[in-house]
RNA sequence: GCUCCCGUAGUGUAGUCCGGCCAAUCAUCACGGCCUCUCGAGCCGUAGACUCGGGUUCAAAUCCCGACGGGAGCACCA
């Protein structure tokens, strides 16, 4: 072959495709995964990852894919982001087969619950929490464990049932001299009476993820799920409660979280931030949560690339954002139109300029159609490139014709120097006095190491031509040799935001 | 402290299960060139890595042991 169709080989080196390993035990058809997550905020990039991974799975095996809200702590659920994450999961083109909330099967759960506590393998627990905490510290077990099974037991999960006041907790007759602290008699329940967005007060007593989340696996039919690896601990309780429920075991798999350099995802991090105003919300253009993402001009195909890009080991990493940026602008560059944007503008006089209406392209290789601008002797251009420039240069108004310059002083002075194109000259791009001022944002990383940094958001002012006022507020274009911005309309305002070179 | 997971260029990743075809893949970043009326895209090139130490083997990124480094868990959060 290499002899026969060398350039055959060529190309088939070259097509990288970024399609997911092959599931264990997977059968086309037979596959089940879902998304789990809990509606107490917004979604971010590390949430997109998983929730990427388990829809493509789900479609690359003609499977079913669910999405669950895991809304067993109504102290976290908040009903705003059941929908919120709905949305941000439509924004990232994700599409699902079924939806429900685990709340939805409290009963469910209680039968199983009663069932673990007749078979005398999970307790009703009424020691302290600090006691808990030291015996499982110690591998020592509680008088519960053994008295307030069985009969005893149920009597006492009535109880709970029955009252908010009896706070006592269901656990689990793990292991208490297990090697693996999470298998040292997890709980199981526990009582919590705040309302719940969803059942409101009729329910005080909540399952935790350990229990949740098996039961709901396994009952929903999940073949595949999976989770991030900081549960990996958590698998032996996982396993144990569905053997001990004779309910089946799905295929669990781990894979390592996403994190991107200077850009924190937890709400630790970013709520103080946003109490002291030096971040605007969660959709703050510096955040790599979906919408801030959504709002600095990343689109979702761009971010699903990358996630496959990262594939999904166990190793951590901390991605660069440049990563993220190059995909992105892979997607951008043949569909964006261009325009011209002139930061820190000086004025320059055409001493002898032809009037002239020329046609610029909206983009430089696709079809996209023409922006007209009328031109006379007054335009407007980066002082940064005039600064390398000195009297008697020649540069190029892009798209428009030549200058030379006569005088540099608080504006500068030109004389039109024809219209061929120099090869070797600077090509610069302009507005004429019809311009739009305008402020682009320009986003950094929030964190240095674990210190904010205050310069995360800079700004940049200039003008760019009349034509951008009459686009929408949301697009995307590129402003040549200033980069790509999305454009947003902020109290009457148009601002962009500066979404990378 | 104990337990578990992970360790390939600056960053991310393929390869590790089933040792040889790996003088190690691809992307990104950096640098240089070509092309282009953009500092974008495209094309070409340069630079850059198997954490360390032992062992097994004719042969180790790949298997074994140990160290070191990073992460996680030891919640009535998920």
């Amino acid at each position: 072959m290499a002899t026969l169709a060398p350039e055959l080989l060529k190309k088939e080196k070259k097509e990288k495709d970024f399609s997911l390993p092959p599931l264990p035990l997977a059968e086309k058809g037979n596959v089940i995964t879902r998304f789990p997550p809990e509606p107490n905020g917004y979604l971010h990039i590390g949430h997109a990852k998983a929730a990427i991974i388990d829809y493509e799975y789900a479609r690359l095996y003609d499977g079913t894919f669910i999405l669950r809200f895991d809304d067993t702590n109504p102290e976290n659920a908040l009903l705003e982001f059941y929908d919120a994450q709905i949305q941000d999961l439509r924004w990232l083109g994700i599409e699902w087969d079924l939806e429900y909330h685990t709340s939805d099967h409290l009963q469910t759960h209680y039968k199983l619950a009663e069932q673990l506590i007749r078979q005398k393998d999970a307790y009703i627990c009424n020691c302290t929490p600090e006691a808990i905490k030291d015996g499982r510290f110690h591998a020592k077990s509680c008088a519960c464990r053994n008295e307030n099974t069985g009969s005893v037991g149920l009597d006492l999960w009535k109880q709970m049932l029955a009252s908010p006041e009896i706070n006592y907790i269901v656990r689990l007759r793990g292991e208490m001299d297990s090697d693996n602290t999470a298998m040292r008699d997890p709980t199981l329940f526990r009582v919590i009476t705040a309302t719940h967005p969803l059942t409101s007060d009729n329910y005080h007593v909540w399952p935790t993820y350990d229990f949740a989340g098996a039961v709901e696996d396994s009952i929903s039919g999940v073949t595949h799920p999976f989770r991030t690896k900081e549960y990996e601990l958590r698998d032996p309780v996982y396993f144990h409660i569905l053997n001990l429920l004779q309910l089946r075991t799905p295929h669990l798999m781990e894979f390592s979280r996403l994190s991107i350099e200077g850009m924190p995802v937890s709400k630790r991090k970013i709520k103080p931030l946003i109490e002291q105003g030096l971040v605007s919300g969660f959709d703050d253009v510096r955040l790599p949560t979906l919408r801030g993402l959504k709002r600095r001009g990343l689109v979702p195909e761009a971010i699903k690339q990358f996630v496959f890009q990262q594939g999904f080991s166990k190793v951590e990493s901390v991605v660069d954002f440049s990563l993220v940026e190059s995909v992105n602008r892979k997607f951008l560059d043949p569909r964006v139109k261009r325009y011209y944007f002139v930061p820190d503008p000086v004025r320059l006089v055409v001493a002898d300029a032809p009037k002239k209406t020329v046609k610029l392209p909206l983009h430089p290789d696709a079809a996209m159609g023409n922006r007209t601008l009328h031109t006379a002797s007054i335009f407007y251009i980066p002082r940064q490139d005039m600064q390398k420039m000195k009297v008697g240069d020649v540069f190029r108004l892009k798209g428009l014709y030549n200058v030379k310059i006569t005088n540099i002083d608080e504006t500068i002075q030109g004389s039109y120097a024809g219209e061929e194109i120099i090869q070797e000259s600077a090509k610069i791009q302009w507005t004429t006095d019809e311009t739009m001022p305008l402020k682009i944002l320009v986003p950094g990383l929030l964190f240095k190491g674990e210190t904010f940094n205050p310069e995360s958001l800079r700004e940049m002012q200039g003008y760019a031509e009349k034509a951008v006022a009459r686009l929408p507020a949301g697009e995307i274009i590129q402003f040549e040799r200033v980069g790509f911005v999305r454009l947003e309309k902020q109290n009457n305002d148009t601002v962009a935001i500066f979404t990378h070179k």
